[in-house]
DNA sequence: ATCATAATTTTACGCGCGTAAAATTTTTGA
DNA sequence: TCAAAAATTTTACGCGCGTAAAATTATGAT
C-alpha cells in the first residue's frame, strides 16, 4: 500500500491513470464505464482506498441519491421493524436511507420534513402522525419532493400510499371472535391521534351489525405514544368499574392489548380461550413481541414486507421515472388472523 | 411575500442588503453578529424563506455540525429510548444527529461507520455490537473521529466510556433475590455478543460466592438479536428437563426474561413472589415493556437519562475543545432495583 | 485492414458556500 | 467630540465534484 492517501478525485485520476469525469463517472454507476477501465479503477481503489466526498457529490447532482424515511414513534418496535426493512430495500436498491423519527410530536414531525428539504432527497418514504400531523406544511413538502405514504395517510398526500386494509382486517378478527365465543367489545382510544384507528372502530361496527351483533366501544382517555400504559390504565378502570358487557375484549392495536393484559392480570382475570378463563383479548397488528405475552396474543397480522417491498419499489421507481405519479394510487394489504393463546 | 424565491446566499445578500459573508457568519452563529442586523436578517428571512444549502455548507467547513449516532439494534426499544433522548440533545446542543443501527450485524456496523466517515461528523456516540464488533474497523474509525462510546465498551476505544456498572447492579439483585427468597440461578446466552453480559455473568458468580452460595448457570443457545425468542426457547427446555436447581432465576436482561415468562406462562408455572408461586423471575435494564408483563418484571433499572447526558456531554466538549481527550475516562453509573410482582 | 460506434479524455465552467485579509463603517467609552 | 474597538463589507480564492461539448482513442464487426 503507497503511503500517501489520496485527498480527491483528481489524485485518484493521477495515480490510476483514468481520467477524473471517467472516475466521476465509475462512481455515479460502475457499470457504466468498460471493463477494463473499471478494472483499472478498482485496483487501484484498493490500494489507495478512497471514497467521494459525499457533499461536493450532493452539491452538484440534480438528484441525490438520499432517500428520507419518516417515521411518527420509532421506539414503537413495529416503526423500527418496517423502517429496518425499507432502510435495508433502499441500499440494495443504490440508495443512502436517513431515517428520521418524529417522536410523536407535531412540531418535530414538521422540523423533519424542513430538514430533508435541505437535503434534496431523491425522494421520501414516510408514515406521517396522523390526526396531528401538519396537513399543510406536508402538502407543501409533498409539491417539493416525490413523496410516498405508508402505514396511515393523510389526506390526499403524496404519489401512492401503501398500507393495511383495515375494514378486512377487523372484519375477518371479529368473525373469528364471534364464532368461537361471545362478540367483542372494541376497547380503544377515545381520540386517537392514528387515522387507521378510525377506521378500525368503524369497521368493527360495521362487522358486528352486519352479524347481527351489538357493537360496544370502550374509549379511554390518553393522547401520548404510550400506548402500553394508556392500555393499562384504561384496561385497570375498564375492569375494576366492571365496564365489560362481554368476556371478549377487541383492542385497537396490540400495544393496547399489551396494556390491557396487564391490567387484566392485576385484576387477577385469566385470559384466554375457554370455560377456564375469564376473558378474551385480541389485539392487531401482530407486534413483535405479541408473541410472548402471557399468554401469547391473539391477533392480525400486517405484513410488514409487502408494505416496505411496495413503498420501496413505488418510490424508487417514481425516482427513476423523474416524474410524479399519473395518479395517486392507494394499495391495502390483506391481514392475517394470528391464532395464539389469548383469544 | 414577494415572489421571485431566493436560491442562494447572494440572492439574500441582495435583498437583505447584508453582504454574503456576514449572512454566512449569521448561520453559523446567530448571536456572533450585531443586533441591528441579526433584525434585519431574520425579517428577510421571513418574507423570503431561505436556508443554506447544507452541501456547500459542509464541503467547506473544516467541521460539520454532523453528530453521528449507532446503536447495535434499533428494533430493540432500550436502544430506541435512549437513541431518542440522545437525539434531542444533540438538537439543542446545536448539531444534527445521523442515527445509524447496525442492525446486530458485524458488517452493517462497518458500513455505518464507513458512511459516517464520508460525512466528515464532528463527533460520534456509539453502541458497538460487541464481541462481534470489527476492532480494527472501530479503531481505524475513532482514530480519524472523535468518539464516545456508550452501553458497551469495546478495547479501548473511543475518547470516554459511559454505561451501568454492572458489578454494582447485578450484585444488588442478587442480594435482594437472596434475601427475600432462594438463592437464584443465572440464565444466560452461552455465547453473548454483548461485553455487559460477561460482566453480569462474572458479577453474578462474583456476589454468589460472596454471599456462600453456589452459583449456576444456565446457558442458552442462539446468536441472534432476537432475545425473547431465543429467552423462550431456552425457557422451555430448561423448564421441560428440569433444570431449573432453584425456584429463582435471575435473567442476563429483561428481553430474555421476557421470553423466559412466555415459556414459564406456557408450562403452567406461576410466576410471582410467595407461597402461591412456582418460580421468581428477575430480568436487568429496566426495558420499556418491563412494567407491562405478566407479572410486571422485577429489574434492575440503567439510569437512561444519565447515560445519554454525560455521553452527548463529553462528545459536545470534546467537539469544543478541538483536540482529543488527554485520557480515557470510563463512567459507570450505578443500577436501581426496581421491585414488581415477578420476583 | 477499415470504418462506424462506443468509450474515454480534454477542456472548461459552475455549484453554493467557507474563509482569510484588508478596507470601511459603526459602536463604544472616556 | 473623538479615538479605539468591534462589527461589517469588500475582495478574492478555494473546496471537490458534476456536467457538457469537443477531441481523441479504443473496440468490434465486416
Amino acid at each position: 500500500m503507497k503511503s500517501d492517501r489520496i485527498r480527491n478525485m483528481e489524485e485518484l485520476a493521477n495515480v490510476s491513470g483514468i481520467s477524473r469525469p471517467t472516475l466521476s463517472k465509475y462512481f455515479n454507476d460502475p457499470e457504466s464505464v468498460r471493463n477494463s477501465t473499471r478494472k483499472k479503477i478498482e485496483e487501484a481503489l484498493e490500494t489507495y482506498h478512497y471514497r467521494p466526498n459525499i457533499y461536493a457529490m450532493n452539491q452538484n447532482r440534480r438528484l441525490t441519491k438520499n432517500i428520507g424515511i419518516v417515521v411518527p414513534y420509532l421506539a414503537d418496535p413495529f416503526f423500527a421493524e418496517i423502517a429496518r426493512v425499507i432502510e435495508n430495500l433502499v441500499i440494495e436498491g443504490g440508495f443512502r436511507p436517513i431515517l428520521l423519527s418524529s417522536h410523536g410530536d407535531t412540531q418535530q414531525e414538521i422540523e423533519n420534513l424542513n430538514s430533508l428539504q435541505s437535503i434534496r432527497p431523491a425522494g421520501v418514504l414516510m408514515a406521517p402522525l396522523g390526526r396531528s400531523s401538519d396537513i399543510a406544511a406536508a402538502e407543501r413538502f409533498c409539491a417539493e419532493v416525490p413523496t410516498v405514504l405508508f402505514d396511515n395517510s393523510i389526506g390526499d398526500l403524496g404519489e401512492a400510499f401503501f398500507g393495511l386494509d383495515n375494514p378486512q382486517s377487523v372484519g375477518i378478527m371479529v368473525e373469528y371472535l364471534c364464532q368461537t365465543g361471545e362478540p367483542p367489545v372494541f376497547f380503544e382510544m377515545k381520540t386517537p391521534t392514528n387515522p387507521n384507528a378510525y377506521k378500525r372502530r368503524n369497521s368493527y361496527i360495521e362487522t358486528m351489525e352486519r352479524l347481527g351483533q351489538t357493537p360496544q366501544l370502550i374509549q379511554v382517555d390518553g393522547d401520548t405514544w404510550d400506548f402500553e400504559q394508556i392500555g393499562y390504565q384504561g384496561g385497570l378502570e375498564t375492569i375494576q368499574r366492571r365496564k365489560l358487557s362481554s368476556n371478549t375484549v377487541l383492542c385497537s392495536n396490540d400495544r393496547l392489548a399489551i396494556g390491557f393484559l396487564a391490567a387484566a392480570y392485576e385484576c387477577g382475570l385469566r385470559v384466554g380461550r375457554g370455560n377456564s378463563f375469564a376473558l378474551r383479548v385480541a389485539g392487531h397488528d401482530d407486534h413483535p413481541y405479541a408473541r410472548f405475552t402471557c399468554p401469547p396474543l391473539t391477533t392480525v397480522a400486517q405484513d410488514y414486507a409487502a408494505i416496505a417491498t411496495k413503498s420501496v419499489e413505488a418510490i424508487l421507481s417514481l425516482i427513476e421515472s423523474e416524474e410524479r405519479a399519473v395518479s395517486r394510487v392507494t394499495t391495502l394489504f390483506s391481514g392475517k388472523l394470528i391464532e395464539r393463546a389469548s383469544a
